[in-house]
DNA sequence: ATCTATTGATAAGA
DNA sequence: TTCTTATCAATAGAT
C-alpha cells in the first residue's frame, strides 16, 4: 500500500512474505492493543504463521477470553434440538450461561449508576435512577457526615482535655515555683548550691497528693 | 491520530468511545483478514465489548483454531509429571474462580453506589464513593434536563401551532357567520327553513375556494 | 534493520 | 449510523 499499492492476495515470493508478516504483524498487534486500552474491549488474538508458529495477544487471560467466547457460541447456538449432552454438562452450559446473563446484567446496572448509557432510557427509567443514585448519595453522605461528626468530636473531647491538662499544669507550675522560693527563704544561707526540684514536669502524679491539682490530673487522664 | 493525535488510554466520553470502538473494530478486523490473506497465516480474533457483545472474525475454523492453540499452551506450560487432570477441566475451573470472584466484586461495588455496606469503609473511600455517586446523578441529571427540555419545546411548539389554529378557526367562523348573514339577506323570503351551513368547522379546506380565509387554513396547517 | 514516499486509517464534525 | 476531510500512522519497496 506504499511505493506501490498492493492487492490483498497471497505474496508469491516468499521473503517478501515473511517480511510482511512480521510487519503486519506487529501492526495488527498493535491495533488490537490500541483498541482494547482505548474502548476497555476484551481482546484476544491468535495468529498461526503459515508455518506453524504461534503469536498471540490478549488484554487479559486468553484462558478467560476463549471460555467466554465459548459460553457465548454455545447460548447462541443451543436452541437446536439435539442435547444428547450429559445433563452434568448441560446444568454447567446453564450456569456458564445465567452467570453470564446475569453478569451483562449487572454491568448494566453499573453503568447506569455511572452514569453511562442513559441516552436509550426513558423518563420514567431516568427518574427511577435518579432516586436511586440519590439514594445512594444520600446513604454515602449520610455515613460520611457520621464519620466526620465522630472525628470532629473526638478531636473536641481531645482538645478539652488537653486544654485541662494545660491549665493544671499551669497551676502545678506556679504551686512549685510558689514552694521553691517558699524553701529557699527557710534555707538561706544553709546551703547555697542545692537544687531540690528538678523532676520532669509530667508523669510525677504521685507527688504533692496533698494538692488538689495532682488529684485532678490523676483521674482525668485515661493514659 | 487525526485532526488531534489521540492518548492511547481508555476515553472516558462514552459516546465517543463507542465511536472509536466501532470504526478500530472494523480496521482491526480487515487487518486481520489482509494478514491472514498476504501471508497465508491462520488468524482468530475475538473482541468483547465493554458492554459484552462479542465480535469474531476467523480465517478459517474459530474452534479449530481454539483447539490449536489449547495444544501450544499445553505443550508449552505442561511438562510438569502430574497432569491428573485434563487441562479443560482446570481451565474451566480457573474460568470459574475468576468469574465468580468478578461478580462478588461487581456486586460489592454496585452495593456501594446503592449506598450499602458502608460502614467497613475509610473516610478516603467515602469520599471517592461520593466523587463516583455524584459524577452519575450529574450525568442522570444532565440526561433528565435535556429529555424535559425536549418534551417542553415540543410542548411548546404545539401549543403554538393550536394557538395559531384557533385563532384561524375564529376567523374562518366569522368570515361564515358575515356570509350566512349576507346570504340570508339576500335569500330572504325565497325559501325561509333552508339550513345551508351545517358543514362541520373543520376539515373543509376545499370549500370556500374564492374566500381569503379558507386559502390560510388550508396553507397554515399541516393535517 | 532503516529509510521514506505513499497509501491507509481514523478523529472530529456534520 | 454514515459521510467527509484533515491529519497522523502504517507500510511497500529499496538499501
Amino acid at each position: 500500500m506504499v511505493r506501490q499499492k498492493i492487492q490483498i492476495k497471497k505474496i508469491e515470493n516468499l521473503t517478501a512474505r515473511q517480511v510482511t508478516f512480521s510487519k503486519r504483524r506487529r501492526g495488527l498487534f498493535k491495533k488490537a492493543q490500541e483498541l482494547s486500552t482505548l474502548c476497555d474491549a476484551d481482546i484476544g488474538l491468535i495468529v498461526f504463521s503459515a508455518t506453524g508458529k504461534l503469536f498471540e495477544y490478549s488484554s487479559s487471560s486468553m484462558m478467560q477470553l476463549i471460555e467466554k467466547h465459548k459460553m457465548h457460541s454455545e447460548r447462541d447456538n443451543m436452541d437446536s434440538p439435539e442435547q444428547l449432552q450429559s445433563s452434568n454438562l448441560q446444568s454447567e452450559k446453564k450456569t456458564y450461561a445465567m452467570l453470564s446473563r446475569d453478569f451483562v446484567e449487572k454491568n448494566r446496572e453499573l453503568r447506569h449508576l455511572h452514569g453511562e448509557e442513559l441516552q436509550g432510557l426513558g423518563l420514567e427509567e431516568l427518574m427511577k435512577l435518579e432516586k436511586l443514585v440519590e439514594g445512594g448519595i444520600s446513604r454515602v453522605l449520610k455515613i460520611k457526615g457520621e464519620k466526620f461528626m465522630r472525628e470532629i468530636s473526638s478531636l473536641k473531647k481531645k482538645e478539652a482535655q488537653l486544654q485541662e491538662e494545660n491549665s493544671q499544669l499551669k497551676q502545678q507550675s506556679e504551686a512549685r515555683l510558689n514552694e521553691v522560693e517558699g524553701k529557699n527563704a527557710i534555707e538561706q544561707g544553709h546551703s547555697a548550691d542545692s537544687i531540690p526540684n528538678n523532676r520532669s514536669l509530667v508523669n510525677n502524679h504521685q507527688d504533692y497528693t496533698d494538692s488538689d491539682t495532682s488529684l485532678k490530673l490523676g483521674l482525668g487522664i485515661p493514659y
